[in-house]
RNA sequence: GCUCCUGUGGUGUAGUCCGGCUAAGCAUACUGCCCUCUCAAGGCAGUGAUCCCGGGUUCAAAUCCCGGCGGGAGCACCA
C-alpha cells in the first residue's frame, strides 16, 4: 500500500474524529475514501485493513492531538463549511426544453378558487417560467349543470390576485364541435360504442367484471345511435363509452363513459348543445391539440392516466407528460363546497370570503399577501406525499413580507381607565414605523388614558411602568379605574412597558380573530373571536385593506373603518 | 372489500430514480443571546430524526429487494 494512501486515510480519520469528538469509525471511512477512490473498490479487504489500523491509531490520541496534527498536516480542511445552499423552485422537469414546455390551468368553473388551486395555478406558473414556455388558462367547463357565470370571473380575480398571466385563455367548451368529430371517429374506430343500458346495470357489469350486451353492437348500431344522442335519446339513455377493459384491475378503464347527454343551460353556449364529453375525454384532447408538453394534476386522478393515454392512443394524438402533486389543505379548513355550503346557509360563516376560510378572497381579506402564498405552496415541494400543511408556515412567510410596510399602531383590549393627572404635557410625536422611514404621527391627550386589561390586571399600588413613547409611571391606585403619576421619562429603566391609547384620540372598533372552522371534525363554535377595542384614531386615516401591526398584538388587516381582521401575529 | 399512491426531527420538506461525497441538508416551530422604547422584523447560537417496522443483498442502504404496519385517494352519465 502506498505512502499516499495512507495519508488520505490518515486524513479523513482526522477530520471525521475531531468532528465527532476525537472518536471515529472505520465504517466511516472507508466509504468516504471509497467514493473518492472507486479504482480501490477490488483492493476492498486489503484497504478496509489498513483503515481499522489508522482508525484505531486516531482513535487512541487524544481530541488535541488530532487537532494540532490537522493544523500541521493537513491545514487545508480547516476551511469553515459553507452554508448548504438549497435548490430554488420546483424540481427540474423530465423532458423539458428551455423554451418548449406548455403547461396549463384547467380549473371547473363550478366555485370560488381557494388554495387548492393557488397551487395547481403556480406549479404550473412556474414550470412554465422555469423554461421559458407558455402558460394556457382553461375554464374547465363541460358539465352545464354546475358551471355559473360568477364563477368563470371568481377565478380569474383570483389568478390576478396570485400575479399570473397566461399566454392563452381559452374553454374547453369553446371547442364542442371538435369533441363531436373525435368523439364520432373513436366510434368508428371501434374504439367507443354507444350504451343505452340503465345506469345501475352499467355500474353493477363494471363492478362484476362483465362486459354489457351494447358492447357487442355492431358498427351500424353505434353510428345510428351516434346521432341519435343529440336528439332523440333523453338525459340518462344513453351514454358514449370507452371500449376500455371490463377485466382491468383499474376500475377507471372498465369501459367508461365519454359523452352523456345533458339538457342543461350552459352559461356561456346555451343550449345550443346536449352532448357533453366527460372530463377524461375532453383534457386529453384539449391537453393534446393545446400542445401541452407537461400537464399536473392532483394525486386523486392518478388513476385515470390509462385511460387518457388510453384515449389519446386511440385517436392517434401525441400525448403529453402527465404528472400529479399531492393535495394542498389546511388542517381544519375545509376546502370543499359540500362542507362550507351548509355552513353558509345555516349562518354560521357569512360567505365564501369569510376570513376562517382557505379560499384565496379570504386569505385576502384576512391580510395574506399572494407572494406569500407562493413562497408557501413553493415550500412544499412537488411530492405526492399527503400534506396536511401547518397554517403558521404560510404565516411565517407573510409576517415577513408585511412586516416593512405596517404601520405600528397602539391598541388596547378591554379597556381600562389610567388617569394621570400630572402628565408634563399635552401630546406626542410617535414614529411610525421602528426602521422604515413611514413618518410619524401625533397623538394628544389629557389626564384619560387607557391600557389593557390584561397589562392592568398585574398592576398593585406602587407597580412602575412604561408607557411606550409617554413616559415612566407609578401607579398609585388599583381598580377598576387606574391612577398614576408621572415619575420622569427615563429611558434606562427596565418597566415593563405598555402600549395605550388616549381617551381623546381614541376610535373603538371590533377585530375579528379568525380561529379553526373545524376542530376534531366537528364545526367550532368559538371559530371566530370578535373584540372589542381602543386604537389610535389614526386608524381611521389608513385606507382600507392597510396592514397594521398593533404593537405587542400583532399584525391586522384594516377591513373598514370600524373593523379589523386579525392576520397573525 | 378491491386497486393505486404515500411514510425522513413537533411541523413542512431536500436527498431516494443512478447505494458511498451530509454519522441526514433547509425552512418553520421552540429556547437563549444580540439589536430594538413591540411578545414584530433582522443577526447569531442551541435543542430536536435509531430516515414507519422486520428481514435480505452489499465492503457500504434513508437510498436496491421481500414481507408487514400506518396514512391518503379512486372504485360517478363530477371535475
Amino acid at each position: 500500500m502506498d505512502e499516499e494512501l495512507k495519508k488520505e486515510i490518515r486524513k479523513i480519520a482526522l477530520q471525521n474524529a475531531v468532528e465527532h469528538h476525537g472518536q471515529t469509525r472505520d465504517k466511516i471511512v472507508i466509504p468516504k475514501i471509497l467514493s473518492t477512490r472507486p479504482e480501490l473498490r477490488i483492493k476492498i479487504n486489503e484497504i478496509a485493513k489498513e483503515i481499522s489500523l489508522i482508525v484505531d491509531e486516531v482513535n487512541k490520541i487524544s481530541l488535541t492531538e488530532q487537532k494540532s496534527e490537522i493544523e500541521k498536516e493537513f491545514p487545508e480542511i480547516l476551511a469553515p463549511k459553507e452554508k448548504q445552499k438549497q435548490r430554488e423552485g420546483l424540481p427540474s422537469l423530465e423532458g423539458a426544453e428551455q423554451g418548449k414546455v406548455v403547461t396549463r390551468f384547467p380549473p371547473e368553473p363550478n366555485g370560488y378558487p381557494h388554495i387548492g388551486h393557488a397551487k395547481a395555478a403556480i406549479i404550473n406558473e412556474e414550470y412554465a417560467n422555469m423554461y421559458g414556455g407558455k402558460k394556457i388558462l382553461r375554464m374547465d367547463d363541460t358539465n352545464p349543470e354546475n358551471e355559473r357565470l360568477e364563477y368563470y370571473a371568481a377565478i380569474k380575480v383570483g389568478l390576478e390576485w396570485l400575479g399570473i398571466q397566461y399566454d392563452v385563455v381559452k374553454n374547453t367548451s369553446d371547442d364542442m364541435e371538435l369533441f363531436y368529430e373525435k368523439g364520432l371517429e373513436i366510434v368508428s374506430s371501434g374504439n367507443a360504442y354507444i350504451c343505452t343500458c340503465k345506469r345501475d346495470i352499467i355500474s353493477k357489469n363494471r363492478k362484476e367484471m362483465k362486459a354489457c350486451k351494447c358492447s357487442f353492437g355492431d358498427p351500424d348500431q353505434n353510428n345510428d345511435r351516434w346521432h341519435k344522442m343529440f336528439e332523440k335519446y333523453k338525459p340518462g339513455e344513453a351514454v358514449v363509452r370507452f371500449r376500455g377493459d371490463m377485466k382491468s384491475k383499474n376500475t377507471v378503464m372498465r369501459d367508461p363513459v365519454l359523452f352523456r347527454v345533458i339538457d342543461a343551460k350552459h352559461p356561456l353556449l346555451g343550449n345550443k348543445f346536449r352532448v357533453w364529453p366527460n372530463y377524461d375525454f375532453a383534457v386529453a384532447i384539449e391537453d393534446s391539440i393545446d400542445g401541452i408538453t407537461h400537464a399536473f394534476r392532483s394525486k386523486e386522478y392518478e388513476l385515470r392516466n390509462e385511460l387518457y393515454y388510453s384515449i389519446l392512443d386511440a385517436l392517434k394524438m401525441r400525448k403529453p407528460r402527465m404528472m400529479e402533486f399531492s393535495r394542498l389543505e389546511f388542517k381544519g379548513m375545509p376546502v370543499s363546497k359540500r362542507v362550507i355550503k351548509p355552513l353558509i346557509e345555516e349562518g354560521k360563516i357569512s360567505w365564501y370570503d369569510d376570513p376562517r376560510l382557505p379560499t384565496l378572497e379570504a386569505l385576502r381579506r384576512r391580510g395574506i399577501r399572494p407572494e406569500a402564498v407562493r413562497k408557501f405552496i413553493l415550500s412544499l415541494g412537488f411530492t405526492k406525499s399527503n400534506t396536511l400543511a401547518p397554517f403558521d408556515a404560510l404565516e411565517s412567510f407573510n409576517r415577513k413580507l408585511v412586516d416593512s410596510d405596517s404601520i405600528r399602531l397602539y391598541m388596547v383590549k378591554n379597556p381600562r381607565k389610567l388617569v394621570i393627572k400630572n402628565l408634563p404635557s399635552s401630546s406626542v410625536e410617535l414614529s411610525n414605523h421602528p426602521t422604515k422611514e413611514m413618518g410619524k404621527r401625533k397623538i394628544e391627550f389629557d389626564e384619560n388614558l387607557f391600557i389593557s386589561s390584561e397589562d392592568a390586571n398585574n398592576l398593585r399600588s406602587g407597580s412602575k411602568i412604561r408607557l411606550i413613547g409617554l413616559g415612566n409611571i407609578s401607579i398609585t391606585k388599583t381598580g377598576h379605574q387606574l391612577e398614576g403619576e408621572f415619575i420622569g421619562d427615563d429611558m434606562n429603566v427596565d418597566y415593563p412597558k405598555f402600549q395605550w391609547v388616549s381617551q381623546k384620540n381614541s376610535h373603538q372598533l371590533k377585530i375579528l380573530i379568525p380561529k379553526s372552522l373545524f376542530v376534531d371534525g366537528e364545526y367550532n363554535q368559538n371559530s371566530l373571536e370578535e373584540l372589542e377595542v381602543y386604537s389610535e384614531s389614526h386608524y381611521l386615516e389608513l385606507s382600507e385593506g392597510s396592514e397594521i401591526q398593533f404593537v405587542r398584538f400583532g399584525y391586522c388587516r384594516k377591513d373598514s373603518q370600524n373593523q379589523a381582521i386579525f392576520t397573525h401575529k
